[in-house]
RNA sequence: GGCCCGGUAGUUCAGUUGGUUAGAAUGCCAGCCUGUCACGCUGGAGGUCGAGGGUUCGAGCCCCUUCCGGGUCGCCA
C-alpha cells in the first residue's frame, strides 16, 4: 500500500503539527552545513524539507548531504509554521515546512540535460530528446491535464447528444486522392499493404448506413506530410457523423461542444449561433479560407478604382481579368524604407510579382513605390477609397485573383501582429461556409475534390455541375478559432447518380472509380441515408486553450518536422528477417 | 525538393578586421558554513567550436560540401 499522506503542493497551514510521507523529486538542495533545505517536487507543487543536523541522526544527515537534483525520496517529517520573516510568497506551501525525521532514497539521477524548471531556456530538439523530463515542468504536466480536460469535457457534453463512439480500425485501406498515407505492408499477402487513416471518414459513412446514426470518435490520424507548427504526421480528431441532418444540425452540435469546453475550461462565454461567412466573402475580404478576425483591416478590391490610373502594373492586371485589390493599415505610416521592401519579399513567397505601397507621413506628405506612375488624382482616389489618414499605410497587390488576395491575406496577418492589433485574450469562432466542390489541379489539368470526393454540392448549384464546374458550391464548411482551421465537415453524397457524377468530374471513368471504392459505391446501393458530419482537431484546440505555439507543445511525445522522434529515434531500421517476413528487400542508396 | 535562420563546456550564451593557452554564468566535483529559499565563501575539473575539405604563416571567425534543428514555399482530399 502507498503510505503518502499528501502531494507535495497540497500541505497547508492546516497541516500543521501533522505527520505526513511525502514523495518526489528533489528540484533544489541547499546546504548550510549543519542544515540543509530541501525542495521537494511532484506535479502538484513544490515543499520545503528541512533536514537538521542538530536533531538527526548522523547516518541520515549524511544521506541528505548527497541528494542532488531529481533525486527521488521518500520523506517522513512533521509539518511546521515557518516564522513569519521565513514565509516564502512564491511557493504555495510557503507559509510551512516538513521538518524531516527519516528519508529513504528511492533512487537517485544523473545530472539532467534540462533544467526542470517552469522556464525553458533550453533548445527544443533537446527538450524533445529528453521529452521525459521536459514533462516534469509544471506547463507541460499543466498541458496533460488541460488535454485530458478537454477530450473528458468532450465526451461528457456529446453523450448528452445521444452519440455512440465506435472505435474505427487502424490498419485500414490506401485511398490515393489526398495526403500521403502511412503504409504498413502485409505479412500473408507478399506486396500487399495495410494504410493508416488520414481520418475514419469511410467507416463513419458507412456506419450511418448501418443506422447507427449519430457516431463519434476520439480519432488518431495519419497523413504522411512535412511537419508545421501546427502539423503533425499524427494527430487527434474529434471525428462524428449524423444521418437525417442539415449542416445546422451539425454544426450545432460542435458549437455547443466548443462552448462546454471554453465554459467548463476557460470561464469564456461563447455567444451561439457562431457568425457565418462564406468562403467567397471570406476570400474576398480576408484573403484566407480561415480568417483571423480578432482585427479588421479587411482587403478590397480596388480593380475599378484603379481603372485608367495610368500605372502600368495595375491596368495590364486588369486587361488580363486578373485582381487589383489593397488594404489599408492604420499606424503603419512609421514604417522604413527598408521595412516596407522586406514586407514586399514577405508577399512574393505567396508567389505575386509584387507589392505598390504608399505611405502617408504624420504631416501629410506621401511616400510611395508607385505615386508617380498615377495619372491625376488617381493616386487620391486610391487613398480615399482605402481610407487612409496621416500615419497609414496602403498596399496594392495586382494579380491572379486568389494568387493575389492569399499574399495579401497573409500581408495582412503578418501587419496585424506586428502592430499589435491582435488581442491574445480573444477567442474568434466562425463557420467558413458554401466552400468550393472542386478546385483545379495546374498539375494534372483536371479537378480536384477540394474537401473529399463524398462532398455534396449544394442543390442550387446541382445544374453548374454541367456547365461550370469551378463554381459549383459544396455542403462543406469550416470552423475557424483566431486564424487557425479547427476542422472541418460537409453532408455526404447519398445517391449514387450524384456520386458518380462527381467522380467524372473527377476525371475517374467508372471502372476507376469502382476499383477504388467499389466497397463503398456497392454499400451506397443499400439504402443510405442523407447524413453530413465534422472532425476537428483536438490537438490544436488544446494549442489555443494553452497558448501554445507549437502543436509540439500539447503533445506529450510529438515528430519533428520530418517526421522523426528525437526520444526514441524514430524512425529506426528493423532486423533483416523482420522483412524477410515481409518479403521486403531494403535497396542500398 | 526550393529559400531563410541557427549549431561554441552538461546547460544558456559571449567571442572584435582572421592573431597568444577559446571566456562568462549556471550546473558538476572538493572544502568551509545551522534559517536558506537563484543560500554564501574558497578551490577545481570540464571543449572533436556539429562533421569533412579548402584558403592562409595562422580559422570558432572566410569559402565549399555535408549532417542536425527551426521557420517557410511546395505538399497537407
Amino acid at each position: 500500500m502507498n503510505n503518502r499522506t499528501h502531494m507535495c503542493g497540497d500541505v497547508t497551514a492546516k497541516d500543521v503539527g501533522q505527520q505526513v510521507v511525502l514523495k518526489g523529486w528533489v528540484q533544489r538542495s541547499r546546504n548550510l552545513g549543519g542544515l540543509i533545505f530541501v525542495w521537494l517536487r511532484d506535479h502538484t507543487g513544490i515543499v520545503q524539507v528541512v533536514f537538521d543536523g542538530n536533531v538527526l541522526p548522523p547516518d541520515l544527515f549524511a544521506l541528505a548531504e548527497s541528494f542532488h537534483s531529481e533525486y527521488v525520496l521518500e520523506v517522513h517529517g512533521t509539518v511546521a509554521r515557518r516564522t513569519a520573516d521565513a514565509v516564502n510568497a512564491k511557493l504555495k506551501t510557503g507559509e510551512i515546512e516538513v521538518m524531516a525525521k527519516s528519508a529513504t532514497l528511492l533512487n537517485s539521477s544523473k545530472t539532467p540535460p534540462i533544467y526542470v524548471e517552469e522556464e525553458t531556456k533550453e533548445q527544443e530538439a533537446l527538450r524533445l530528446k529528453y521529452r521525459y523530463l521536459d514533462l516534469r515542468r509544471p506547463s507541460m504536466q499543466a498541458m496533460l491535464r488541460t488535454r485530458h480536460q478537454v477530450i473528458r469535457l468532450l465526451r461528457e457534453y456529446i453523450d448528452t447528444q445521444g452519440f455512440v463512439e465506435v472505435e474505427t480500425p487502424m490498419l485500414t485501406k490506401s485511398t490515393p486522392e489526398g495526403a500521403r498515407d502511412y503504409l504498413v505492408p502485409s505479412r500473408v499477402r507478399p506486396g500487399s499493404f495495410y494504410a493508416l487513416p488520414q481520418s475514419p471518414q469511410i467507416y463513419k459513412q458507412l456506419l450511418m448506413l448501418s443506422g447507427v446514426d449519430k457516431y463519434y470518435q476520439i480519432a488518431r490520424c495519419f497523413r504522411d506530410e512535412d511537419g508545421r507548427a501546427d502539423r503533425q504526421p499524427e494527430f487527434t480528431q474529434f471525428d462524428m457523423e449524423m444521418s437525417f441532418v442539415d449542416p445546422q444540425d451539425i454544426q450545432a452540435v460542435v458549437e455547443g461542444a466548443y462552448r462546454h469546453v471554453f465554459q467548463q475550461l476557460m470561464h469564456v462565454d461563447v455567444p451561439l449561433p457562431l457568425p457565418r461567412i462564406t468562403w467567397r466573402d471570406a476570400m474576398a475580404r480576408y484573403g484566407s479560407d480561415k480568417p483571423d478576425t480578432r482585427f479588421a483591416m479587411e482587403i478590397s478590391d480596388v480593380g475599378d478604382i484603379v481603372k485608367g490610373c495610368g500605372f502600368q502594373v495595375f491596368e495590364n492586371a486588369l486587361e488580363s481579368g486578373h485582381t487589383v485589390c489593397g488594404l489599408c493599415a492604420k499606424g503603419a505610416g512609421k514604417l522604413s524604407r527598408k521595412e516596407l521592401d522586406a514586407l514586399g519579399e514577405f508577399v512574393k513567397t505567396y508567389h505575386v510579382k509584387g507589392l505598390a505601397w504608399a505611405v502617408v507621413a504624420e504631416d501629410g506628405t506621401l511616400r510611395s513605390s508607385f505615386a508617380k506612375a498615377m495619372r491625376g488624382d488617381s493616386m487620391q482616389k486610391l487613398l480615399d477609397h482605402l481610407g487612409a489618414q496621416a500615419g497609414d499605410a496602403v498596399f496594392v497587390i495586382a494579380d491572379k485573383k486568389w494568387v493575389a488576395l492569399t499574399a495579401m491575406g497573409q500581408l495582412r496577418l503578418r501587419l496585424g501582429k506586428e502592430l499589435g492589433l491582435i488581442d491574445p485574450n480573444q477567442y474568434h469562432l466562425l463557420w467558413v461556409t458554401e466552400f468550393p466542390l472542386l478546385e483545379w489541379d495546374e498539375d494534372n489539368n483536371r479537378f480536384v475534390a477540394m474537401h473529399h470526393p463524398f462532398t455534396n454540392v449544394m442543390d442550387e448549384d446541382v445544374a453548374l455541375m454541367e456547365t461550370d464546374p469551378g463554381a459549383v458550391r459544396a455542403k462543406a464548411y469550416d470552423l475557424v478559432l483566431n486564424g487557425l482551421e479547427m476542422g472541418s465537415g460537409s453532408i455526404r453524397i447519398h445517391r449514387s447518380d450524384l456520386q458518380e457524377k462527381m467522380f467524372r468530374l473527377l476525371g475517374f471513368t467508372q471502372e476507376e472509380a469502382w476499383n477504388r471504392f467499389g466497397f463503398l459505391l456497392e454499400a451506397f446501393q443499400y439504402g443510405t441515408p442523407p447524413h453530413g458530419g465534422f472532425a476537428f482537431g483536438i490537438d490544436r484546440m488544446v494549442m489555443v486553450l494553452t497558448g501554445a505555439e507549437s502543436l509540439r507543445d500539447v503533445l506529450a511525445f510529438p515528430k519533428i518536422q520530418n517526421g522523426a522522434c528525437l526520444m526514441m529515434e524514430t524512425p529506426a531500421t528493423v532486423q533483416k528477417d523482420q522483412l524477410d517476413q515481409l518479403h521486403i528487400r531494403v535497396v542500398e542508396p
